[in-house]
DNA sequence: CAGATAGTTCGCTAACCGTCGTACAATTAG
DNA sequence: CTAATTGTACGACGGTTAGCGAACTATCTG
């Protein structure tokens, strides 16, 4: 099951802002964006959906072009795409990052 | 029947990010970013697609808050909301239009 | 008034999307 | 080998969406 990233010359505005435009993906981006290109699972976002829902979402955001899964043992190493997104939509990640807000609506903050 | 608009405080991120990621949607705000706020009624954007359909475009644009529709005649005044867009997420729509490719296939480009 | 023009509204269809559960594959730990 | 962990594949579901056509409203112009 070969992970199908495409590479930067095909990525796709209207594919990368419908990625974007889902609050629970939204957020796994703003998570990735936090902790760099670090050993981010698919797990450990804090996200209440179940694990096939997850890999929906991964599958959407990776096959958008923003982000990398590399598979590292039992799991899956997830980065964001920053300088092909960077380099193909200047400031378009950073704007996105800049206007995320709170969860999208899992945990209670308190 | 009263043409809503969102505030600016109710903007929210995935609801515009949302009404961008269509090809067609992302044109008509591409048309009026380079127009101002001319008179640009919702036919003439040299879009392939019935005046229904159009409607539809125009109304997912007003209620994610990216542009305004006020009544002018038997037409329709559209214009971008770049002051309420920019201070909610700056950077944002200058990001996104900067990133529009050619048109998303209707008219041939010459 | 009559006609033209510009959008809206209302079904309707086909496709898509988010979500789930169950079953499966692959790797690591005992 | 066995069990646990992590993620994928597949099928199903309910809701949403983009698109159409046809009928309608509202305005402007004769």
């Amino acid at each position: 099951m070969n992970l199908h990233h495409p590479s930067r010359e095909d990525l796709d505005v209207s594919m990368v802002l419908h990625a974007l435009s889902d609050p629970h993906r939204l957020h796994i981006v703003k998570k990735l964006a936090e902790h760099g290109a670090e050993p981010c699972s698919c797990g450990g976002f804090g996200i209440d959906l179940t694990k096939s829902t997850l890999t929906h979402h991964f599958r959407v955001l990776r096959e958008a072009g923003v982000i990398t899964q590399r598979p590292a043992g039992t799991s899956k190493l997830n980065s964001l795409r920053r300088e092909d997104l960077d380099a193909r939509f200047p400031g378009l990640l950073d704007a996105v990052l800049a206007a995320i807000p709170a969860p999208p609506a899992a945990q209670v903050p308190v």
